[in-house]
DNA sequence: TACTAAACGGAGACAGTCCCCGCTTATTTC
DNA sequence: GAAATAAGCGGGGACTGTCTCCGTTTAGTA
């Protein structure tokens, strides 16, 4: 393998300071903040920005990796803490609020699970699916989650509940309920 | 009442054209589809497209009324062939594949079902929420319909489904599966 | 200190939005 | 039919954003 060279000290600075700007931006903007416009705030020209980050997926995956890495880490926590079907449902709450939340971070959870997408070999998309996949089969084991589904449905039914609240507006709000709407279904419960 | 003075035939002519392209191109483009581009297609400048459909929201909603108003009327249609949950949920299944197949609609039925939004008032909201309210209030009724939910949740929940789907890239191959999904719940089916 | 490859940065080509305002024309009036 | 007039046209241009190219600068090395 071609050893990698460290990259140079004022590359890496640059890099890291894209980085912190582009985090603030988006979550300011959301995911259409200008490029050049961070760039700017960085302190550094366009060119090197898209020399870092080739794409605006790119660079939105690079200033959220930590987080949504950080909701692979919070899957097994729950996973500890609770019985499967609820560490499953606590875990999926989580995801709709950080997608709702932290503007920006909609669109790259929606293309990591997007089939057919680049974006669905990337370390988010990776780490996603993976918690996604331990929680699901832990609660299939348990009998609490319907056998008949799979991991990457189950995250793709989260967004939509995302953007179902979203389009509530109330600030994630109706994450909850529309949540546990799609888990009891909505025919009238049996015990109505 | 202001006696309106009918349109200069120039004017409507331009009008007319300026629809049928704008249907087009956001058939073929999408929801961001240039104005500029369909201006010009349409044979106009610029300025005769905003002096009709002063944004693009305004555009997106001419080019579709009749659709989603025809989503109105299936509505009452289904209402007639099918017992109230069956024809809620072909319904539903109506309203996904439109959003799903005509590209440019979903952001029109998104911000028509969106909280605060301006276009909650325009015919195509109204028409929407008109229709779901009688199937769901006839859902209700008989029974096969949870009673704690509102019309409007499960526009914006079929919105969702859309979504869901989407990201699963089959031309709404999915839009049955996640919408029975919805109904049934996550949990197992006590069949099961 | 001198060399070199890596990295920088911003000018500029391009695309899109949207407004402004001088010009054109459909309609009305006589 | 000609003149008057207001409704409507249209494209130039200011602005914002994307993304590339290439001459210049600089970190790392010997």
């Amino acid at each position: 393998m071609a050893q990698v060279r460290p990259m140079r000290a004022d590359a890496r600075r640059n890099y890291e300071r894209l980085l912190k700007v582009a985090a603030e931006a988006f979550a300011e903007h959301g995911e259409n903040a200008s490029l050049d416009d961070i760039a700017k705030r960085a302190g550094v020209g366009s060119g090197t920005l898209y020399r870092h980050f080739p794409t605006r997926q790119a660079l939105l995956e690079a200033a959220y990796v930590e987080r949504i890495e950080a909701l692979g880490t919070r899957a097994d926590e729950l996973a500890k803490e609770l019985p499967p079907g609820e560490a499953l449902a606590e875990w999926l709450y989580e995801v709709c609020v950080g997608t709702i939340q932290v503007r920006g971070m909609k669109a790259l959870l929606g293309s990591a699970v997007m089939d057919g997408s680049q974006a669905a070999l990337t370390a988010c998309a990776t780490s996603m699916k993976g918690a996604a996949q331990r929680l699901v089969e832990a609660a299939q084991r348990e009998g609490t989650l319907r056998q008949d589904i799979e991991p990457i449905e189950v995250l793709r039914l989260a967004h939509g509940v995302s953007t179902a609240s979203e389009l509530a507006n109330g600030q994630g709000k109706h994450i909850r309920r529309y949540l546990s709407l799609l888990t009891d279904g909505l025919r009238p419960s049996s015990a109505g």
